[in-house]
RNA sequence: GCGCCCGUAGCUCAGCUGGAUAGAGUACUCGGCUACGAACCGAGCGGUCGGGAGUUCGAAUCUCUCCGGGCGCGCCA
């Protein structure tokens, strides 16, 4: 509807010559926008505004002559000059209708846009550890990741969502003895629990359920001999690399390895499960494991060789970072010869592009800041153009109990999981609630709130809509009355009540808040239009009868919220959150 | 010290590329079911947009500066 109005303009200025010279370089469409004042219409453009100064007008009289190069339009009622220079557009009933037959005629498919073939997105989300089930800042990752995909497929790009899974290095190690301890613990060999050791009680659950042919049985003497002091009295670093030196010297390196990958396909196959009961699903779970056996980092770090872009220093390898904007040179190979995250960083971003993605979006944690420079300058240095990747940072979340900020430590073992939240407020609550603010915002998930009052919560206000519609044509069959769909679109023109051209106004601005929320990464938007929606729908029910006797009248507003069901469920999809018939 | 994010009503937050009298929810005060679902609707109360300066027709929005809060600055992952 909006470019209807950004066309009309368009055509009037490209009969001033004069005018177009100086729009030149200037989106008609940006210019045009919902008024927020219905006594403004329904559009608005500050065109004559922006143009005055390049055009050496005042702002009216540019106005002016806009409006009098404007063509006469069946969707257009009137257009008026306002304030400083504004040129409103009030739209005809007859424009709304059409847009309430469209919505009816594309269903599903309303405020979705063509399928572009480019650019092709990867869009990475979540990847947490592999080390915990995920807690309540995992669950925000999701819901984001999984709308902003939403969003962005509603647009018409194809996204390809995946998860990193960071299945290599000391984390997998300590991993892997934390769950072998356990297992020692299960046969009476008691040995003192790394501080720096995973303690969470799923631990236990996982050190009970592995599969041991192949696991050497040890001696407590052999496992306890030697080993250094624990902190505080010793180094928590020292004593947990020890006991991974004991469990490798003890199990084989074949031995150790089957116990940390046993716990590692446990934990990663319970993330799975959650996100899946969450509604959020991935295209590919890319392990790191799998970049390190494909030589991958080894490719990425050749490029960089081939092109000059390492150097050595140290005893260590170094990547010229600095050259391209970070604020200093990053080791890619350590002086012990092994790799660091960074360059697997960079060889899995280079990965994504050779891959044939042509852009790359991650969503990290706000501690990644200053991540997104570094891996930058990596593909920069490749070749790459380093504004392929965009970096969307979600800010942390404090869950509160009681009242009392609870801790988020996965090795400390105390935290609230997504599961027990998604229990505890239900799937729809928490996705709705997740994307409510802007993930540049920090998010205070107070679950004594969340649960006393869930009742209170917003997504119900709006669910409630969606299943009133329902009911009101449960309630039309039980008064044995049909709906006339074909004659409802016919008789729009009884749609005259102030509700009614106020919801419709509404129902029309939703592919603009698709586009908006898409663009912007920022599925808030869609949460607040939503409400607004639900809202004034409810007004209209409670001014207006829908079922009323006069066939042609019933039909028209059976149409009207046919066609609000439609908008509401689909916006709700995009969320992730179901539209249910009854409630 | 340097860098990123944030500061809007008592509380939790919107405010789209600068636009017209700054908006919701919640709390509080009123009013509305013999009506298709009251998990609802309507009205009221409530703001120096952290402070200051600048840019311009016009600033919550952009720039600078100060104050306050969060996070990050490893040959950790």
């Amino acid at each position: 509807m909006k470019h209807l109005v950004a066309q009309l303009v368009n055509d009037a200025l490209a009969t001033l010559p004069k005018l177009a010279r100086a729009a030149a370089d200037l989106s008609i469409e940006s210019t045009v926008e919902r008024t927020r004042d219905a006594s403004h219409g329904d559009f608005a453009t500050n065109i004559a505004m922006r143009l005055a100064k390049p055009a050496r007008g005042n702002p009216r009289e540019v106005a002016a002559s806009i409006v009098a190069a404007l063509s006469d339009s069946a969707d257009i009622d009137r257009v008026e000059i306002a304030g400083p220079g504004f040129i409103n557009f009030h739209l005809s009933p007859a424009a709304f209708h059409a847009e309430l037959q469209t919505i009816l005629l594309r269903g599903e498919e309303y405020g979705r846009q063509a399928k572009k073939d480019r650019p092709k997105i990867l869009l990475e989300f979540v990847s947490a550890n592999p080390t915990g089930p995920l807690h309540v800042g995992h669950g925000r990752h999701a819901s984001f990741g999984a709308t902003v995909g939403n969003l962005l497929e509603a647009v018409g790009y194809p996204v390809h969502r995946e998860y990193y899974v960071n299945d290599a290095g000391r984390q997998m190690d300590i991993l892997g003895v934390s769950v072998w301890l356990r297992m020692l613990e299960r046969d009476s060999i008691a040995v003192a629990f790394p501080e720096g050791g995973y303690r969470g009680d799923y631990i236990r659950d996982i050190a009970a359920a592995i599969n041991t042919d192949g696991v050497a049985s040890v001696s407590a003497e052999s496992v306890r001999s030697g080993l250094p002091a624990d902190a505080p009295e010793g180094d928590k670093e020292d004593y947990v690399d020890a006991l991974i030196d004991r469990a490798r010297a003890l199990l084989g390196e074949a031995g150790f390895d089957h116990v940390r990958q046993q716990s590692l396909e446990s934990i990663r196959d319970d993330i799975e499960e959650d996100l899946a009961e969450f509604g959020v699903t991935f295209d590919t779970w890319f392990s790191e494991q799998n970049l390190t056996k494909a030589n991958r980092i080894d490719d990425a770090l050749e490029v960089l060789r081939k092109r000059g872009m390492l150097y050595e220093r140290d005893g260590a390898t170094w990547f010229p970072s600095s050259d391209f904007g970070d604020e200093k040179d990053r080791v890619v190979i350590r002086e012990n010869g092994n790799k660091t995250y960074f360059a697997s960083d960079i060889a899995y971003h280079f990965d994504k592009l050779e891959r044939g993605f042509d852009y790359l979006i991650d969503i990290l944690g706000a501690d990644h800041h200053g991540y997104t420079a570094r891996v930058r300058a990596g593909l920069e240095a490749m070749g790459y153009n380093g504004d392929d990747l965009e970096v969307e940072l979600v800010q942390f979340v404090t869950l509160y109990r009681g009242g009392k900020k609870m801790q988020m430590s996965t090795r400390s073992g105390e935290f609230d999981t997504l599961r027990q939240l998604r229990a505890e407020v239900g799937n729809d609550a928490a996705r709705f609630y997740y994307v409510s603010r802007s993930n540049d915002q920090h998010l205070d998930f107070d679950l004594d709130v969340a649960k006393s009052q869930s009742n209170d919560n917003p997504v119900y206000y709006i669910q409630y809509a969606h299943a009133r519609i329902a009911s009101v044509f449960r309630q039309l069959a039980e008064k044995s009355l049909e709906w006339d769909n074909a004659d409802g679109g016919a008789q729009l023109a009884l749609l005259v009540e102030p509700q009614e051209k106020a919801l419709m106004t509404s129902l029309s601005r939703y592919p603009e808040v698709i586009e908006l929320s898409a663009n912007n990464r920022a599925p808030q938007h869609l949460v607040h239009y939503l409400r607004d929606l639900a809202n004034d729908f409810h007004t209209y029910y409670n001014a207006h009868a829908f079922i009323v006797d006069d066939a042609a009248l019933r039909n028209a507003r059976l149409y009207l919220i046919s066609a609000t069901r439609i908008v509401i469920a689909n916006g709700l999809g995009i969320l992730g959150v179901s539209a249910p018939e009854t409630m």
